[in-house]
DNA sequence: CTTGGAATGTCAACAAGGCTGACATAAACT
DNA sequence: AGTTTATGTCAGCCTTGTTGACATTCCAAG
């Protein structure tokens, strides 16, 4: 539970990589990490009286253009009134089309308008730079290994999601 | 701006982690791994009314104890308003403490108290756990890797801010 | 010694974006 | 016909962020 540094060898492996101090440098990375992650697409949504909960839905709308309703709402893991909240500003605004289902007209199958589709250029645009940064000076090795640990943190859940995502998108 | 698999080797150096699809698996992976970052934690400060405002403040008062609320709030990167919400109820309910400053009467120095203590090592332990599972899953190349990128992608104030806490600790 | 500014606290008001609970509607399924 | 599903909506609550205004305390420079 203490740190310093212990059992310098246990195991005949090394596993100096998982004493609480380096695990607490990790947290904390992950801590100042995501506030930079987040800080460029913020300041373009503030000017547009639109928060974070806006961006993630443009996000995966245009990740998957035609999805459902539930189905965002189990990507998002929110609660349906928090994002129809959302979804509605932004097709009062103009910036997505919500609709009806063919085959079951109860489903409400989401579209980003060109409008909207500007916008999330806009930000993916800002939010990639800085990832193509910190990606290119750290390296494709590197790389490798952030997306890595990053699929283990997920919950089991998440990951089939991330999984199917990314698999839709090659 | 489009995707697909492009440039397929362009100045020599494979630069294939440097696509557009590259980059937004990346932020993918930051979104859906920073719910699972904070999801345990999280369960437990539900139960005693608390937040993860509430936690931040816990571990950074418990990583550099005595330290002032300035530098707390440079830290945190939140109004003093804001943190002052949190820091009152966590005195209130005894688990952080404020001293008036020896040198300089102005400022308070912050300290856990027995049962923030307590608190922080239930909250360190739960987010520990899995980081050390995502850790030992993704092996030690992986870890150095994650650290690396998650470094490029903050601010350069906050890498400043990274560095100086992870050099007082080891 | 006075005054300016720094560090802190506090009050008030507000907004975003989570949440729960309740209820309505339409469509699909059984 | 009755139940379940998908969605929307209203009302209300909480946390946590914001700004602005103002008080206090106290160091330090003039």
């Amino acid at each position: 539970m203490a740190d310093g540094r212990p059992n310098a060898g246990i195991s005949g492996e090394n596993l100096l990589f998982l004493t609480d101090e380096q695990l607490r440098q990790g947290i904390e990375a992950m801590f100042f990490a995501y506030r930079g992650f987040t800080a460029d697409p913020d300041r373009i949504l503030t000017d547009l009286a639109y928060g974070r909960a806006h961006h993630r839905a443009i996000h995966f709308i245009n990740r998957a253009p035609g999805t459902t309703v539930n189905n965002l709402l189990n990507i998002l893991g929110v609660t349906k009134q928090s994002l129809n909240r959302v979804l509605r500003t932004l097709i009062e605004d103009g910036l997505v089309e919500s609709r009806v289902g063919k085959s079951d007209k109860r489903e409400r199958h989401l579209f980003l308008t060109e409008d909207g589709r500007a916008l999330e250029g806009r930000l993916s645009d800002a939010q990639r730079a800085r990832m193509r940064a910190a990606f290119r000076d750290a390296g494709p090795d590197a790389v490798a290994g952030f997306r890595t640990v990053l699929e283990a943190m997920m919950d089991t859940e998440m990951q089939r999601t991330y999984t199917r995502l990314k698999e839709s998108g090659a």
